[in-house]
DNA sequence: CGGCGTGATGTTAACGTAAACATCGGGGTG
DNA sequence: CACCCCGATGTTTACGTTAACATCACGCCG
């Protein structure tokens, strides 16, 4: 047994035993711990040793009440599984630490109206200044839900922009990027491999990557819908090792585009020799893959601290309103593009 | 502008004013926000009416300070960009919201003492009733720390088994599996790629593997020390791939295991005809390499459980005390293993 | 028919902190 | 030399909630 570390609830140090130790009121102990100027030197030394000595720590419960705000953001999510959503978690977190602000995290169990419904209903419980969103808008919609009232949010990967401000990657943009690279290696046209149905992300790109084309004035293939998975990718890759035309794949994220990888490997269609392939995110492994990815690269800690930024904006009453924040994307080439073996004709 | 949504500090809806509407005291309201039994029907729908009325929240802050908990837990880690970290920490966070508590997110700038010291500095002031951490102990010794008292903690990833509980995935066993496999399919001896010096489940890693050789009478052929990144194992593959007795490669994660499958498909040692290749962890994509992967899985779901779960223990004054909690590891067979061409002399 | 228990509701106080105001002492200025 | 101002510190109070205790009405039992 550890030496009885007491642990009765409400048991902690508090401003008024320093106070007694320091032979100071607690008011001033409360002046040293804020770091308020007007503590003279001896004094303040006084105090530092005895919340040293009786390891104090400040209830930031009772500072938050009296202050009326949390110095804490929500992050409302899905699944930290995805590459795109990790990164911009720990962006957030980064730069909300860097304003003095904390993260709670509120995983959403599942991606259903009830997951979402119960997330939100705890969020009503907890002690948070404002809300990230990261997840379709659609889907809050659907589940008829009203945000805790006084409480901001932020929304990424949506198309809300009319209603909360949103923060994404330049999904469209990229998509161009990806696809033009391709024409302009001479490639005919741009088969696609597209991502789930439900995701606005997924949405955008598949669009940019249709419109670019029609612009260009070339026929827009059968698109194979996919799950982000490289399972997905290597069955959507299965089916266009078998069109003899295809000869440039963009995939909508470099998961698929690893699967696709795969798929062509397997049956003989050599990236990029016979077939080039473009992901999107730029994902740390990309590089390594056979052969390493040419992709868009997404810059997640932009969009990471766009969101604190936006969110602390709104908190501090600078008010910002609905509207939409891209964040450009930049086209890594790396060696599963060239140009096609023969011209087009 | 929209219109007034009033945000002064201290400015929401209090159970006063809740109480004022519904003609009660606040103390009834009180009773029907916690779901006191005795609460008679028709007070407590005029109470609810109420407070749907005036958008009531309750102040999560000012009932952490009357219980002397805060229902949140605070999970401390360097990153998110590892699979095993961002995995870990999502079933934390649903683990912990099924015990009704919420997760901190403290992020550590960078592995440097000062990063850490101002993460936990930071700690300090965080409302949490007890934290998780996931990281290597010794880096916390190093930094001279002494968690903030009253706090309890679980690690992650360390051997601190004898000053803290320690919940981790079972390292050696697992690359015991993956070494002994190498061996069983025949395989004279297995090289290694190892990760980081500082990471302790690095380090276990590499023990297993140099004991699971010793013990079947094996040389142990010098290893290629990578940092988890596939660009490393890149390298450590180029290396390798010079080595013309190397039939078998054990990798220490799938990430440093895919550079390796790109090195040796440059070095044309096509796996696993000529080479066998071993990853760990199992990460979704190891499915999907070339070849797909023949790996380690390990049960990071199973881990974040274990964390809370022992956490809440030590918060619910159930002494648990130090000690180690294993998590147990299978090895998934794909298609980068084989027996060697030739059989050893 | 009076007392008393029971269940519903109201009143009081306290959790730990920090803003606002009060006090106290010393040094500069007219 | 008296006065005033300012910086250092102390005192009071309120933040919103809930435990503990107080009160009140009602109905049952002796």
């Amino acid at each position: 047994m550890t030496a009885g570390r007491t642990r009765r609830p409400g048991r902690g140090v508090s401003m008024a035993d320093v106070a007694r130790l320091a032979g100071v009121s607690s008011q001033t102990v409360s002046r040293v711990s804020t770091g308020h100027p007007s503590v003279v030197e001896s004094t303040r030394r006084q105090v530092l040793a005895a919340m040293q000595q009786l390891g104090y720590r400040p209830n930031s419960a009772a500072r938050a009440l009296k202050r009326g705000e949390f110095r804490t953001l929500g992050v409302i999510l899905f699944t930290l599984a995805t590459t795109g959503n990790s990164r911009t978690v720990e962006a957030i977190a980064a730069y909300a630490a860097s304003e003095g602000y904390a993260i709670t995290l509120i995983p959403v169990a599942a991606p259903t109206q009830d997951g979402v419904l119960g997330a939100f209903s705890r969020l009503g419980e907890l002690a948070v200044d404002g809300i990230i969103v990261i997840m379709e808008v659609h889907l809050l919609d659907a589940a008829n839900l009203s945000l805790p009232p006084g409480v901001q949010v932020v929304v990424v990967d949506s198309d809300a922009g009319d209603r909360y401000p949103v923060v994404d990657t330049d999904q469209a943009d990229g998509a161009r990027q990806a696809v033009q690279h391709l024409l302009d290696l001479g490639h005919e046209t741009v088969w696609h491999v597209t991502g789930p149905a439900e995701s606005f992300a997924s949405e955008r790109r598949t669009q940019a990557w249709r419109r670019t084309l029609l612009e260009a004035g070339r026929t827009v293939p059968p698109v194979r819908r996919g799950d982000w998975s490289a399972d997905s990718g290597y069955r959507a890759g299965l089916s266009l090792a078998a069109e003899p035309d295809c000869t440039a794949v963009f995939a909508a994220n470099d998961q698929m585009a690893l699967g696709v990888l795969r798929a062509l490997h397997e049956r003989g269609r050599p990236v990029p020799r016979d077939v080039s392939v473009v992901g999107f995110d730029d994902i740390p492994d990309s590089s390594s893959f056979i052969p390493p990815l040419t992709t868009v690269h997404q810059d997640f800690a932009e969009v990471g601290r766009r969101c604190v930024q936006g969110l602390l904006r709104q908190i501090r009453d600078e008010p910002a309103g609905p509207g939409t924040v891209l964040v450009p994307t930049r086209l890594v080439q790396r060696a599963s593009t060239a140009a096609p073996r023969r011209s087009p004709g």
